[in-house]
DNA sequence: ACCTCGCTTTAAAGCGCTTTAAGAACTCCT
DNA sequence: AGGAGTTCTTAAAGCGCTTTAAAGCGAGGT
């Protein structure tokens, strides 16, 4: 049942050494091609696969990435996805440490360092800039999602008041001008969507309207009743992430009021969630592919080409158009 | 930068061997309590933190638990969360590996037979069972939330005819007589709750009806505007999943049904959806707690205790009331 | 004194693979 | 032929930790 081959006995198989045998395996140059042949043909009959973990104890170099991420963000996990790719692209194993109820982001990330991961990708941290300050004097660190800015960390992240302002666009174009903006909270990206409103409609030459939310349909839904029983209401509304834009929706066609006849809503995140047929979300689109290959490509140069300088990549988001913008009802 | 501590230069900072220093590190017995002070203490002065990928070699046991999972399905995330802490709990190591676009179970678990992990906890597996067969040969293997009868694996589930027959009850209860069944598509999961319908239907002397669907909103909603239009609309439905229910609901509401005033609505997973307050669905609790300590424990008796017959453990899922379900309005 | 018996400590042998420097076997020149 | 080059192969030294058998060392017993 257990007992898996081991190096030495395809070695011994194949009546070579252990040391050639390694080269074949791992495509390094040297073995002539008979004994190339002969060894994988060995390793196939024995159905051999190299110990990951002594592996990485004997090489040099561990081509190993740990990333931090919350198993329950939806975000995150999108963005997993593309990192495991970009990661074997570029000759490098991952290795996934979450957040759970008795794990914080500390743990998480010493987890990572116990496997001498060479680089760490951190996705959507809270610790506060100092913490990763530390941290990054140990190990190079990349943030996925959030501004950190006087740290020696690498950023990547997606310019979130740009990704406001094209969703801003879309509504003056359609003809809206009363357009309310719902709030995402305390957190760093909340905040920086909220500025990018405030500045957008101040370019606009339009009041702005911050209505407080969270990152909750809930906070959505109040949000939305609140709406759908104001008189002067706003024709259109923009929403710090999506969750909080169906919340509105949801809350507003309960109140008969119609999206996007009398209000249209935007979101922000494109997630599946905007994707849905019944929801068809008008939503802002971070490009995660894009995100996680650019986190995975600081983490190399870093790790092989010996970039020290920091980076911070900005990507620009673009707008998803759907059915829950229109044009408003013309005024009488 | 790099160059983290060694055991051993903890061992010649203290003035002892590294022997010493990792039996104190590890708290195994030995040392003296005057030795083992100073180990402690030469070890947090040092920074000192053990690699793993050195240890994970080094011991004859490598007390690793591999997790097969979709990073994307939010029930895998529950139960990766419980995994750790219960695992943790047990003295093991989790280690993490995704189904990926170019990862795909096999793929997935050969990442983790490359960690020689001591066992593996497959999350929702779709190999067929002769595949599971060969791999459990290798390795114990326990198989979360579906059937694998024939193999040699051990299987964690929750009994899903008994869910679908509480929501049943139920509604009887409230004195439904006409309730739809929403099929959840191919799957064995889906297989198992439909039976559960149509017998528990039966038994209860009433005629089953059961709609066509899958696992995704979309399919609720298709199925949501066809009871809207229909004439002889039952007066509740059970879903086979919660996403189903939710795309039911949004239809029917759009539709100017009243739910739960005309139709009922139940739900299956009682996932963070159905919890949301606007949604307030009532549903099935599979109880991923449970699941994910049985499957620790599975795995741990096989390990530590020997244990060498198969074992399947089939947890009782309980309905969790809310505000979708209500008596049927009386007919005249 | 001599032995035995616990309690500590440690030397040394791995774990399974990688890597490097040196060796073996050939080929090619002059 | 002899030496310089090539090309392929391998012995041996780790990687950083664990483990085990054996060595030290006082204390207690006779």
């Amino acid at each position: 049942m257990d007992q898996r081959p081991r190096l030495s006995d395809v070695a011994a198989h194949v009546g070579v050494s252990p040391a050639s045998v390694s080269l074949v395996l791992r495509g390094a140059p040297g073995p002539s091609a008979e004994t190339r042949e002969r060894v994988l043909a060995a390793a196939a009959e024995l159905g051999y696969r190299a110990d990951r973990t002594a592996s990485l104890l004997a090489r040099r170099r561990r081509h190993l990435l740990g990333v931090m991420l919350d198993v329950r963000n939806p975000f995150h996990a999108e963005l997993v996805e593309e990192l495991h790719v970009e990661a074997d692209r570029a000759g490098y194993e991952v290795v996934l440490s979450t957040l759970t109820r008795n794990r914080d982001e500390d743990g998480a990330v010493e987890t990572l360092l116990d496997f001498r991961c060479e680089a760490l990708i951190l996705l959507g941290p809270d610790s506060p800039g100092s913490s990763l300050d530390k941290l990054a004097e140990q190990v190079p660190c990349v943030v996925v999602g959030r501004m950190a800015r006087d740290a020696q960390v690498d950023v990547v992240r997606s310019a979130d008041d740009v990704g406001v302002g094209a969703a801003l666009a879309h509504l003056i174009d359609l003809g809206h001008s009363r357009i309310a903006f719902l709030d995402g909270g305390s957190g760093a990206v909340a905040a920086a969507r909220r500025r990018g409103y405030r500045r957008a409609m101040h370019r606009a030459g339009l009041s702005a309207q911050v209505l407080p939310g969270d990152h909750t349909e809930e906070g959505g839904v109040r949000a939305g009743r609140q709406l759908a029983a104001s008189a002067e209401r706003p024709t259109a509304v923009v929403a710090s992430n999506d969750r909080l834009a169906v919340g509105v929706m949801d809350a507003l066609l309960r109140a008969g009021v119609d999206v996007p006849g009398e209000v249209s809503v935007v979101g922000y995140d494109d997630s599946t969630l905007a994707r849905l047929a019944h929801i068809d979300l008008t939503s802002v689109n971070q490009d995660a592919p894009a995100q996680a290959r650019n986190a995975v490509r600081a983490a190399v140069t870093r790790l092989d080409e010996g970039r020290a300088r920091r980076t911070e990549i900005v990507l620009v988001p673009h707008l998803v158009v759907r059915g829950s913008t229109a044009a408003p009802v013309s005024r009488t």
